[in-house]
RNA sequence: GCGCCCGUAGCUCAGCUGGAUAGAGCGUCGGUCUACGGAACCGAAGGUCAGAGGUUCGAAUCCUCUCGGGCGCGCCA
């Protein structure tokens, strides 16, 4: 069964190319069909006439009161009357009999509803996180868990192949040093100068054993293989869990190793140069402003070895586009990357780099200290700990992932009103609680033997039906933007659209029965699609609460 | 110096692949309540969309410049 809206959207078109006419050019786009913010704009709005106007050289309204006959004769029964407003928007007031087939649209795709919406389905790897395993994950991070994770979600829904990846910088010189700051601490001495501080590392020096004596590289390797596991205890308890956890270190293993066979690669493309003895990536050919070194005058590797190395690796996995989830920091590496890539032979348009902005946490209208330098920074753990899992993901995701954000943890922590991600939860918790009030049975009951014909609707019925309606394009729209906020603004935005209802219909024991069966199968395509948005999000949808 | 992100209501932010009177939450002010969970609902005030040009029938949205804020620019990782 189709979709509703996509019937609606064919007819349009299809209104359209009949008005062209077979000889006109095609509208330079396709119209757009979009549920205007005010009612008097009917309930879809398109501007498939101002399209039109320019090919058929005549005026958009004149244009439009054509098309609306042709919708009026497409649209039969589904449609009450059409209006040509403004400039020539085409504004679509529809039945309460095409509501209702909306209603049994989603019912019937039951869970499925507004899954596998994906124009194309591709396989997919996002890469996020990947904090360096030096010291404990802190708020940025848990940000960019937080959307990776629920990106990830996101693309699976829609209908994408998805791994998630987490990257370990286990290699090199950082390795080193984090090593010599422990056993430092085991020793009682002063941890050496751009050494790591904080208490964790001394906790990792009583953890470890022999970390006083033993050789510093196996204390490092050690102690990275401790954090790594935090990390991931960290984010299990965070609601996130990888597929992958990429070492880099076993990039630099084997024969050829993965760098070397990078580098193959680079020479086969003509894409690297020797000079001043080190080996140089012609980034620049890319678009980077300077070329980059990939292996040192002294025959070490670059971390930037490392990320050639890896991105060929995650190519020749053959992934259709690969996604990384970068912090705010690490805006410089996206020109160099993209050049790598490309050094590679590889198709940037593959690549999405996604840079997450800062978290600022305020408490109490205070701005909370994060300075690193210090090791006085707020964890992931502590963020959880204090605001919780479902508090800290809606609010580290209800917003553009490129703007920088202030998470106020006392509105996050308030059981009120106030605080959105309750609202959502509660409009979830009184739908499960009207549904036992009308019994399993009746619900089962009222699910399974359709949506009565013949009712007139009320308008927050179906304001409601038309939010749900929305909801696979929303899905595809977000993932397609990567702009996993925007499920949070609809999630939202449906418990409004029920809460509503709610306010201004009985649903249990009203009569008819009918009526009834109707109230009870709304409420149930509506605790689905809130319980699936939250879900997205990683935020869960309770029963009570 | 070069580059990236941002600048929208008192605050935090949506809206940005161009559409009608620019939205939400919080805060402020004023109301509502014997239906299923008041963690609710209704209403009001509040905006030169940083500024200036440009493109367009139409610009918060696209382009250019300026101003302001954040961040980054290593043979460190």
């Amino acid at each position: 069964m189709a979709h509703p809206v996509d019937e609606l959207r064919d007819a349009v078109e299809r209104a359209s190319s009949a008005t062209a006419g077979s000889d006109a050019p095609a509208p330079k786009s396709r119209p757009t069909l979009e549920r205007p913010r005010q009612a008097d704009h009917g309930d879809y709005a398109t501007n498939a006439a101002m399209l039109l106007a320019p090919v058929m050289k005549a005026a958009p309204r004149e244009v439009a009161s054509k098309l609306a006959e042709e919708l009026t004769a497409g649209l039969g029964a589904s449609l009450d009357r059409v209006e040509v407003a403004g400039p020539g928007f085409l504004n679509l007031f529809l039945s309460d009999a095409w509501y209702l087939d909306g209603l049994a649209h989603v019912l019937a795709e039951g869970d499925r509803f507004g899954s596998g919406s994906a124009p194309v389905f591709e396989k997919v790897d996002v890469e996020f996180v990947s904090a360096n395993p030096t010291g404990p994950l802190h708020v940025g991070h848990a940000r960019n868990a937080a959307y990776g994770d629920a990106l990830a979600r996101l693309f699976s829904f829609v209908g994408h192949d998805v791994t998630r990846e987490f990257y370990i910088n286990d290699f090199g010189s950082q390795v080193a040093n984090f090593g010599r700051s422990v056993q430092a601490r085991a020793r009682g001495e002063e941890v050496p100068e751009d050494g790591y501080v904080g208490d964790y590392v001394a906790t990792l020096a009583l953890e470890i054993e022999g970390a006083a004596t033993r050789p510093v590289e196996e204390v490092g390797d050690e102690a990275v293989a401790m954090m790594v596991e935090r990390a991931r205890a960290s984010l299990h308890a965070f609601g996130v869990e990888f597929d992958v956890w990429f070492s880099e270190k076993s990039l630099h293993r084997g024969s050829p190793s993965g760098v070397e066979h990078g580098f193959e690669v680079l020479a086969e493309q003509g894409s690297s140069y020797r000079s001043e003895g080190a080996l140089w990536l012609r980034t620049t050919e890319f678009g980077d402003d300077k070329d980059r070194v990939i292996e040192r005058s002294t025959g070490e590797h670059t971390y930037f070895a490392s990320d050639i190395a890896y991105a060929q690796n995650k190519r020749e996995r053959g992934f259709d586009r690969m996604v990384y989830v970068l912090g705010a920091d690490h805006h410089g590496y996206i020109g160099r990357m993209r050049a790598a890539f490309q050094a590679l032979g590889g198709d940037p348009d593959r690549l999405d780099l996604l840079i997450m902005q800062f978290v600022h946490l305020v408490r109490a209208g205070e701005k909370v200290s994060m300075s690193k330098r210090a090791g006085e920074f707020v964890t992931l753990d502590e963020l959880v700990e204090e605001i919780g899992v479902d508090a800290a993901r809606w609010f580290l995701l209800n917003r553009s992932h490129d703007t920088t954000i202030e998470v106020d943890l006392q509105l996050a922590t308030s059981e009120s009103s106030e605080n959105p991600v309750y609202y959502v939860q509660y409009a979830h918790a009184r739908i499960a609680a009207v549904l036992r009030k009308a019994g399993t049975d009746r619900v089962e009951g009222a699910v399974a033997s359709g949506v009565p014909a013949g009712l007139a609707l009320h308008p927050s019925e179906r304001a409601l039906i038309s939010k749900l309606l929305a909801w696979p394009q929303e899905a595809v729209e977000a993932s397609e933007r990567r702009a996993v906020h925007r499920i949070a603004s609809y999630a939202y935005e449906l418990a409004q659209a029920f809460t509503a209802f709610y306010r201004d219909s009985q649903i249990v024991d009203v009569e008819p029965p009918e009526l009834e069966s109707f109230r009870i199968a709304l409420s149930v395509a509506a605790q689905g699609t809130i319980a699936r948005a939250l879900d997205l999000l990683g935020v869960s949808a309770p029963q009570e609460m």
